[in-house]
DNA sequence: GCCGTTTTCGGCCCGACTGTTTTCAGTCG
């Protein structure tokens, strides 16, 4: 059973979980949830290194991880982790996630009550015995009753990026528009561009915070607000979504926005850079004593450290800081740069608009080139087409370019990768496309050994340009297929073949990290809408997030290149 | 547990809010 990096992640977690419970150094925790999070986003898999000298030379991994990161490798165990578990009872863990308990709450429940888990929790609860702990009063009875009844109702949730979108911008424009208010922004992991969000950071300039927190109250989209102070205040969102907002003024406004930008991890370093230069930086300023030598921009902020302004899809201490040292940060991809989009659906397969439609709408985003790929016929894609239908498309489609000359159509199709790696379509008609998306939509759960077999025989079938949702994971709904990633990015670097990165909503597809590995492999990546309309043409934005945050620049990417370049690109992946 | 152009020991980011506090610890972001 091979040990992935996410393995290790977790077992790094859960050591600083049942540290924290135990009451041991707080740095020591620390260090644990930073190597985790380390190995959580490392390009290359952990168990392939090869000794413990190289995975001692990783960031925040010195000899003692680097060793135990080896024993999990080698053995599939961790003796140190085995051991804390025998003394700290398995329930306790998961109170840690519950609003208000922390790990010194939890281990006063431990050993006043003797409370083991949420079962426990709960009855205690119910039968007033927790007031009898000291620190524990009415309030925090009533918020862990609430709790408790949210946990069996749903559970945390992230939300995709592009569905918080559609709750954040109106809450933006609201706070914008409260008086007094000269500025509102949208921070935290929304700012960042993740995948998904799990609650909303709001910052908004003001010098009236209480009125402003006032007048959030009044929001109509609230369900809740509490902790509401004169300058910070949370709340909650009728769909559920969490919401944290802080005010400041505005020679606060740059160094508060890069603050509640994060990520924390990111934060930490560029606060230890501050100290270490003799500043104080704090979500109000940069200081050198009681004097404020930057606040108002972002781009003053890292000036004053001696480093240029860094995008923040890269702020996740991934080594950016370390490459604007260097002033070696790549260009990150923009939407303008984008040419073209090479994974689109019309109404002969399951998309919802016919082909003309799709053209005008792409005319309209000012794109050079759009390739038509509608299903192939397989079992779940209703309406898929066969060869013959197929046939007739590309007709279609050279009809319709005879009539276009500002836009040129590309023919193509979105084939299945049947179960045993084979492909949907014949060669035969394949050989007619400019591009031949393949992708899996079925058989989900092969075991990784399986998946990749079968991967690897479809990218070696002739005509094949661009693997779609190479993980085919669906956010909140199925987790990524179990892939060996290096051996894909390897035979796409050989053959050669792209990569792409899918902007569904419910998709996106490739994630952040597996971008980087990408890009750092140099195969190229195409940025794909995979829309089902005109309209959804715009979730090519949401691949653009995806690309930034794995440092992609324009010349990594298949569809920024003008159509006689990408012509080449393709006709060197027909074999 | 990690880390080092002041250090191989002694540091490790910083502030707001809550609850139960009589001066602050715990939690959170």
């Amino acid at each position: 059973m091979a040990v992935h990096n996410q393995d290790v992640a977790e077992a790094f977690d859960e050591m600083a979980d049942l540290l924290a419970i135990q009451g041991e150094n707080p740095f020591r925790i620390r260090a644990y949830q930073r190597a985790a999070q380390v190995v959580r986003t490392l390009p290359q898999e952990v168990s392939k290194f090869g000794s413990v000298q190289e995975l001692d030379a990783l960031p925040g991994i010195g000899a003692d991880l680097a060793g135990k990161i080896s024993e999990l490798c080698r053995s599939g165990r961790l003796r140190a982790l085995e051991k804390l578990r025998r003394q700290v009872p398995p329930g306790l863990r998961e109170l840690l996630s519950l609003p208000g308990l922390g790990p010194v709450r939890v281990r006063a429940l431990k050993a006043q009550l003797g409370i083991r888990g949420i079962d426990d929790l709960a009855r205690a609860l119910s039968s007033g015995r927790l007031a009898k702990v000291k620190g524990f009063g009415r309030g925090t009875e009533s918020r862990l009753r609430t709790a408790l009844g949210d946990k069996a109702a749903r559970g945390p949730q992230r939300m995709p990026w592009p569905v918080a979108a559609e709750y954040a911008e109106p809450l933006r424009k609201y706070l914008q528009s409260i008086t007094g208010v000269t500025r509102a922004e949208i921070a935290g992991s929304y700012r960042r561009g993740r995948d998904t969000v799990g609650d909303l950071d709001l910052l908004v300039c003001s010098k009236r915070g209480a009125d402003a927190i006032k007048a959030l109250g009044r929001y109509e989209d609230l369900r809740e607000l509490s902790a509401a102070g004169t300058t910070k205040a949370s709340g909650v969102l009728r769909n559920g979504l969490q919401v944290d907002i802080r005010v400041v003024p505005a020679e606060s406004f740059g160094t508060a926005l890069h603050y509640f930008t994060g990520s924390r991890d990111h934060n930490i370093r560029l606060r230890r850079r501050a100290q270490e230069r003799g500043y104080k930086l704090n979500e109000y300023g940069l200081f050198r004593g009681k004097k404020r030598v930057a606040g108002a921009t972002e781009e003053e902020l890292f000036a004053a450290l001696d480093l240029p302004w860094i995008a923040p899809e890269l702020r996740e201490d991934r080594g950016e800081i370390e490459a604007a040292e260097r002033r070696a940060l790549p260009a990150l991809i923009e939407l303008g740069d984008l040419k073209g989009d090479l994974h689109v659906h019309t109404d002969a397969s399951d998309g919802r608009e016919p082909l003309e439609k799709i053209a005008a709408a792409a005319r309209t985003r000012h794109l050079r080139y759009v390739a038509i790929t509608d299903h192939s016929k397989y079992l779940g894609v209703v309406r898929g087409l066969d060869a013959e239908r197929l046939a007739r498309q590309i007709d279609a489609i050279e009809a319709l370019n005879e009539r276009l000359d500002d836009l040129i159509v590309l023919k193509g199709a979105e084939v299945d990768i049947l179960e045993d790696g084979a492909l949907a379509l014949p060669d035969s008609i394949l050989r007619r496309l400019d591009v031949v998306v393949i992708a899996i939509h079925s058989q989900f759960g092969l075991s990784e050994a399986k998946q990749t077999t079968r991967v690897l025989r479809a990218l070696d079938r002739p005509s094949v340009s661009i693997l779609a949702h190479p993980t085919a994971r669906l956010l909140g709904e199925r987790p990524p297929v179990a892939l060996n990633f290096e051996r894909v990015l390897r035979a796409a670097r050989e053959r050669p073949c792209y990569l792409e990165i899918n902007g569904q909503p419910q998709r996106l597809d490739l994630d952040d990290v597996n971008v980087k590995a990408t890009r750092e492999q140099g195969v190229l990546l195409s940025i794909a809408s995979d829309a089902h309309s005109g309209a959804e043409l715009a979730y090519v934005e949401h691949g653009i997030r995806q690309a930034r945050r794995g440092w992609v620049t324009k010349g990594e990417v298949l569809n920024t290149r003008p159509l006689n370049e990408l012509r080449t690109l393709l006709r060197k992946t027909m074999l």
